[in-house]
DNA sequence: ATCAACATATGACATTTATCAGTTTTTGAT
DNA sequence: ATCAAAAACTGATAAATGTCATATGTTGAT
């Protein structure tokens, strides 16, 4: 059976905590359950969306393609996130493609269970406006680093990010588990180039890798690195 | 004497055009007119904003210091836009300085006089998240802009977009005059790679100049451009 | 277990962009 | 109108990054 968003802790990390109890009976009653294979696309650029969703599980990548067929990561959306809640309140269709970077377990709440709360319900609409604020600060903050930092102060931060995000498991590798390109395309550089990066920091001791697995074993020199020393 | 917000029309271009007689009264008894000359700073990164910023005339540049003394102009705010309201939102130092990139005449509205109308009034509440979703989306294609195109490719994007946004003038020059360290700023390099390219522009008969004025004279060879052609 | 498809890796080289140094032009205060 | 300061400009060169080619390793479907 399914279980119910009245009891669901994760929506404590968004606008829904501010959600009276009818309104989430509401929305509970509507929302549909997913699993999301990893590689899978929850909704693709340029979709209009019906509805938001809600990451309960796993790590999804928010990107943009562009003409000359690359790829930019703008953001990644794990436990708590809500995806596509730009398209349903400003009434288009997505900027943006939702794809799962691991597997996924996501809740899917049609528009119509959430924008009569968001006309009638200040805190939440408020709760909402919050979480934008910051997501627009942090975009604010992502264009300057790709404007200022060289690429490789934005692969070490991007390790940084990884780690303290989404954390690390019991060998000290990261969870989220990006490939080389995705790498490249959160960093917004050539596969190759954020390669020979990784190759770098592995030979100079500040990362190690497992496979697929990264773990960073030289935070401060990282961080002494995205400082500019 | 001073003009009051309930016949002020530039409000119908920010979240005050859903305020209600009363809380347009409130606000336009606690607003202070301010006129700011070009060049000056409304506020600085880091400053705890204690009320919004809404622009009744000329042009502000929104922008951040980063560690090697280079500055990036994040977005340009002009007639009917707010400045502040993500500080006022999270309770948190402002992340960008807003330096008048024209003379300029703007609002500033106390916080306690919307703070109020934040939390009862989910219509202005709304209009506040429409117009940062907004901003949100714009932030993301500049992310996705200086991650996939040329600094060429930006500089054209910038003065189609100076163009568009603000305007030309009787002679077809752009309206928005900035210096070529701004236009640089916003493009996310160097001065002299600036003035290189619009140097190059010029050699091409795609824009023209008056002394520090800019006119678009070929917009489909600058829209080509951008596209990758 | 095998193999094709894909991801990772590395070298050589081209291109883009930044930096430094210096000149000319513009601007604003007197 | 004059002059100093700031802005615009240009060239030479260095540094960063992208591209192409190719090799090796990994993975998942059969």
């Amino acid at each position: 059976m399914e279980s119910r968003c009245e009891n669901c802790i994760i929506r404590q990390f968004n606008a829904l905590r501010a959600a009276s109890t009818e309104e989430l009976k509401k929305v509970s009653d509507s929302k549909i359950t997913k699993k999301v294979k990893r590689g899978e696309a929850l909704f693709e650029e340029g979709e209009k969306l019906n509805g938001v969703f809600c990451v309960r599980n796993g790590v999804s990548k928010l990107s943009k393609l562009s003409a000359n067929g690359k790829n930019q990561i703008v953001r990644l959306a794990s436990k708590g996130e809500v995806m596509g809640q730009r398209s349903v309140i400003v009434e288009e269709p997505t900027n943006l493609s939702a794809i799962a970077v691991s597997d996924m377990e996501v809740c899917y709440i049609p528009k119509e269970s959430i924008v009569n709360t968001l006309h009638k319900n200040p805190d939440f609409t408020f709760e909402a406006l919050r979480l934008m604020s910051h997501d627009l600060k942090e975009a604010d903050d992502v264009i300057v680093n790709m404007s200022q930092k060289t690429v490789k102060q934005r692969v070490a931060e991007a390790f940084l990010y990884l780690k303290s995000n989404f954390g690390v498991d019991n060998g000290g590798f990261l969870l989220v588990r990006l490939s080389r390109e995705d790498i490249a395309n959160v960093v917004g550089t050539a596969t190759e180039s954020a390669i020979r990066i990784i190759s770098e920091f592995k030979k100079l001791g500040y990362i190690k890798t497992s496979g697929k697995k990264i773990s960073i074993i030289n935070e401060k020199k990282l961080q002494d690195l995205v400082q500019g020393f």
